[in-house]
DNA sequence: GATATTTATTGACCGGGATCAATTGGCTGG
DNA sequence: CCAGCCAATTGATCCCGGTCAATAAATATC
């Protein structure tokens, strides 16, 4: 029996613009801390993410909070199955976005290939998704912060010589209930990190990871 | 702005027969704790579940386990972006399984309503996992438990009179898998919910919900 | 550049759920 | 009906991460 590992070893997904032979509407622009939709509201567009990182919530009557996912360049946003959005989804940065109408994920509409780049995007979501059950249930904190630090360095690292460089848009409250952590644990989790020499924290939005497998190993459980 | 609410509210997705004008292959047949697949096996098919429950699952290196999802009547199961199936997958019950080809995802390939018809289940599957991202990040456990129950009545459940009837085919550890809890806790979870006299357990595979309205309430967290 | 405000860190303490262990209960096959 | 086995329950104790509170650091405002 084979055990788990992180779906996108090997090809960061980066930046590729969906293919269509449909007439395009014109991008749309977010300044950071716009939202982009609510929970609740009609889901007329979704949108593939040219630049910029989204944030993706849900909220529950007495505020606690979830983080669902951060939208980053090459991904599909607003995916509904019933035509109304399911989160908040608010601009961390400034955030360009490619609309599609909704009639393009429904049956005999639209494009194929566009249909078919939809369906492959959904694919790749699952997983992902399938990816942060197993962070959210059955990981520790130190676990679960490394987990994410591994997968935005697979997504959107940056080489330093042998070291590793990270951005994070987002601050630790988002962190936190991206991982179902308090900002305080995220904010002692870190700290702990450093004091293993593993991650140095710049400035609170850059890490710079020192050593890349011990936190690829912590990461995966290896050691507990 | 909105709170969540699960996103089944209104039509509990019977099992419905993918529409598609392919030649079908012949329906297969699973013996309760037989494997349909293997993390880490090539994806050939992909499959809808005709009858029966399927339990898929993935593990880490140390044993620690985490139910992704339980395939029931009407659900699409196997769906995987590169080819390679991500979690285990077992028989509970007696099941039978509709096969589709693996290239019928793929594009330019196949027909296109079955195609349709693929992207809808994936959105689907998209809203329950954000739904169930909620239930693990930040729900008690009573409220996991509550919430498990909830989403089983509306998919399953049966009328009882005043009361409702769920039979569950997956065992305490099942479920404590699929809630990141213990089994202890599982066990003392249900426990408390029939002192309370919400739950009647009538044997271990079968659960009355007597207060359906207070499950409900628990499991969107209303109080806490 | 001084002040106000938000965000992050650190400390002390607590508690929900995990862990470890012991029964109990339900099946299965004799 | 009973022995054997596995699943479920219950009890005792522990610990990781949450909570509450107090700085400290970063950012924004003027």
């Amino acid at each position: 029996m084979f055990v788990s590992l992180p779906v996108q070893t090997a090809a960061p997904v980066a930046y590729l613009p969906l293919e269509t032979s449909q007439p395009q509407k014109a991008e749309t622009h977010l300044k950071p801390g716009a939202y982009l939709f609510y929970e609740g509201d009609d889901m007329e567009f979704l949108y593939q993410v040219t630049s910029g990182v989204l944030r993706l919530t849900r909220l529950l009557a007495d505020g606690r909070r979830q983080v669902i996912a951060f939208g980053y360049p090459g991904d599909i946003i607003g995916f509904s199955s019933n035509g109304i959005h399911h989160t908040d989804c608010k601009a961390l940065t400034d955030v360009r976005l490619q609309p599609f109408r909704r009639s393009a994920l429904e049956r005999g509409e639209g494009d194929r290939i566009l249909h078919a780049a939809f369906l492959q995007a959904a694919l790749r979501e699952i997983s992902s998704m399938q990816d942060h059950f197993m962070v959210l249930g059955r990981k520790s904190a130190s676990e679960k912060l490394a987990s994410f630090l591994c997968m935005l360095d697979e997504r959107v690292g940056t080489d330093l010589g042998a070291y590793r460089s990270v951005t994070l848009p987002m601050n630790r409250a988002d962190i936190a209930d991206f991982l179902a952590l308090t900002t305080e644990t995220v904010s002692r989790t870190f700290t702990q990190l450093r004091k293993s020499k593993i991650i140095a924290v710049n400035n609170n939005h850059t890490v710079i990871i020192q050593r890349p497998t011990a936190l690829k190993g912590l990461a995966r459980g290896d050691c507990r």
